[in-house]
DNA sequence: GCCAACGTTGGC
DNA sequence: GCCAACGTTGGC
């Protein structure tokens, strides 16, 4: 079992949208790091927090899990995706997604300016680190559990 | 293989 | 809207 952060701007897709489709394709990613990640290292039930970037506040505001294991995103076929990748044949897809579904809403959201007070609790955290911008990373047990206690302060 | 140019992310 | 940080591309 391991623990991840999955970036969404929730304009895009939020945490709304999870709750009322309970599981998603988790499109989109054209980002090697991310893409080896779902490939080589999530598993089905994986818990996920669900994080809106790019918005105000920015922070966590749900628990997901892997539903899937990785298998081709079919948007990088399509040309009228603004994902397409003309590059990428669908006998060697180079873009792969996982399905995301909701475990639950958080009561508030853990926004990042908080998170950032915990910085000393949290080290190694990707999130915090200064000019990170990977939108699914590995979050350790320990740093999962701290960030999802701050929830209910 | 280097690196400048360019595009994207995402907080502010 | 700005811009720092980072990844990718492509000329050489």
């Amino acid at each position: 079992m391991q623990y991840w952060l999955m970036k969404s701007e929730p304009e895009a897709f939020g945490i709304d949208d999870l709750q009322r489709v309970g599981s998603e394709p988790w499109d989109g990613i054209r980002n090697y790091q991310a893409r080896n990640f779902m490939r080589d290292d999530m598993q089905i039930g994986d818990q996920v927090l669900f994080y809106h970037s790019n918005c105000k506040p920015p922070g966590i505001v749900g628990v997901a899990e892997i539903a899937s294991k990785a298998y081709p995103d079919p948007t990088q076929f399509d040309p009228d995706d603004s994902h397409y990748d003309a590059d990428s044949k669908p006998d060697a897809p180079r873009w792969l997604l996982v399905d995301v579904r909701i475990v639950r809403k958080l009561d508030g959201i853990i926004s990042l300016e908080q998170i950032k007070t915990h910085a000393d609790q949290l080290d190694g955290l990707p999130l915090i680190r200064k000019g990170n911008r990977l939108s699914i990373m590995p979050v350790r047990k320990r740093h999962f559990d701290y960030l999802l206690q701050l929830d209910t302060e």
